[in-house]
DNA sequence: GAAAAACGTTGTCATATGACAACGTTTAAA
DNA sequence: TTTAAACGTTGTCATATGACAACGTTTTTC
C-alpha cells in the first residue's frame, strides 16, 4: 500500500518512487489527541510534520495572554514552527493539534540530511518556505488596517473551510479580534 | 576598486572572488531620485535589487487608498517585490526609493541563471527568503492585536533607525495607523 | 528666493472594538 | 449518565483610533 505522503511527494516533486521510499524511512507516524502540544514556546523546533489527517494550529500568546493564531494547516501539507526550525532559536510559537490528527514526523537533522541527498526535496522545501512567506505577506497586507468586518469577509472568500471546520474562538484569534467581536460581526452580516 | 556588492557577497557567502566577479557582470548600477517607482502594482516583478546607498520602501495601497508599508530596506541588503518575483503574478506591491538611492539591479532571468550556476548564490537567495519570512511572521505576531502605543514602543526597541531616518507618515503606514494617531501617541510617551 | 506642496501636530467628533458579565448551549470528563 | 468546563451569543460600557479640519512648519520645486 502506498502511503499518503508517498502520493503527496509523487505529485508535488520530481522525486522517483525509490527515492521517495528512501525518504519515507526517516518519517514516523504519530497520532495525536485534540489539543495536543507538538511544539512549545521557548523550545527549539527539531521536527517537521506532514499531516495525513486532521488540522494543526500555529499560534503564539501575546503579553495580555491572548492567543494569536498565525496559521491553520489541513491535510496534505507540511508544517512546523518554521521560524524556530530555521533559526534554531527558542520558538515564540506553539504548534498544536486542533483536532485528533494523524501525522508523519521527521527530525530536523534527518530532514536536512535528506535535502542534501535529494536536490528535488530541497527544492520542495524551498517552495514550502516561499509559500509560507507569501501567506504571511498576504495576511500582513490583508489584515493590517482592515476593519473587522472586512477581515471576516476576506476569510469567507479565501479560506471558507476555516469557518465551517474551526471554532469561532480560534477563527477570532486568527483574525486578531476577540470572540465577542467576531460574534457581533457575524450577526451583522 | 572593489565594489560594495562584491564585499557584501564576500562576507555573506562562500563565493570566491572570481565567481563574484562573474556574478557582478549581470548587475547594473542605477541611481534613483527620491520617491522613484522601481516596481509597480499590477506589474510582474522582473528585477532584484541591491542597495548601495539609500532606502527603499515596499508598500501596497489598500481599498481606502491608504498606504500600508511592509518593509523598509537600508544599505547592504537585497530587496524586491518578492511575492510577485516568486510567483510571477501581478504584484500587489509598490517598491519605491524613499531617499535618493544608489542600487545594483539584476534581471530575474539572469539572477536565476546565476543561482543555477553558483550553488552558494542559491543558498544565499534561500536565506533572503527565509529572512523575509521571519520578518513577516514577527510583524504578524508583533502587530496583530497589539495596541498602537505598544507597536510604537516595539519599533523604538527593534528598529530605532526607522524613527530617525523615516518620516512620521511612513512610519505610521508601517505600524498600520494614521499619521495623526501616531503623532498623538508620540505626544503621550 | 518665492510659491506651492507636503508634513507634523493638535483639536473635535464618531465609531469600531475590547473588557467584562450574564446566560443558555454544546462539548468533554468522570 | 451526570457534572463540569468550554463555547457562542448578546448586552453594557469605556476607550483607542479613524476621519476630518485647522494651522504653522518644513521641504520641494521652479
Amino acid at each position: 500500500m502506498i502511503s499518503q505522503l508517498h502520493n503527496f511527494l509523487k505529485q508535488n516533486t520530481q522525486l522517483k518512487d525509490d527515492e521517495i521510499r528512501d525518504i519515507l524511512k526517516s518519517f514516523k507516524p504519530i497520532k495525536t489527541k485534540r489539543n495536543q502540544v507538538l511544539e512549545k514556546e521557548g523550545e527549539i523546533c527539531k521536527h517537521f510534520y506532514f499531516i495525513n489527517k486532521g488540522c494543526l494550529r500555529l499560534y503564539e500568546i501575546d503579553k495580555k495572554g491572548n492567543e494569536i493564531t498565525g496559521y491553520f494547516a489541513l491535510e496534505d501539507s507540511f508544517i512546523t514552527t518554521l521560524t524556530s526550525f530555521i533559526t534554531q532559536k527558542p520558538s515564540r510559537d506553539f504548534l498544536t493539534s486542533y483536532e485528533p490528527a494523524e501525522l508523519e514526523v521527521i527530525s530536523r537533522q534527518d530532514f536536512f540530511n535528506l535535502t542534501e541527498k535529494y536536490k528535488d526535496l530541497k527544492m520542495y522545501y524551498n517552495k514550502v518556505i516561499e509559500f509560507a512567506l507569501i501567506h504571511s505577506q498576504m495576511r500582513i497586507y490583508g489584515f493590517l488596517g482592515m476593519e473587522g468586518i472586512d477581515k471576516l469577509k476576506w476569510v469567507m472568500e479565501h479560506e471558507p473551510k476555516l469557518l465551517t471546520r474551526i471554532s469561532s474562538k480560534a477563527v477570532a484569534s486568527y483574525l486578531g479580534m476577540t470572540n465577542s467581536t467576531l460574534s457581533k460581526l457575524k450577526a451583522k452580516l
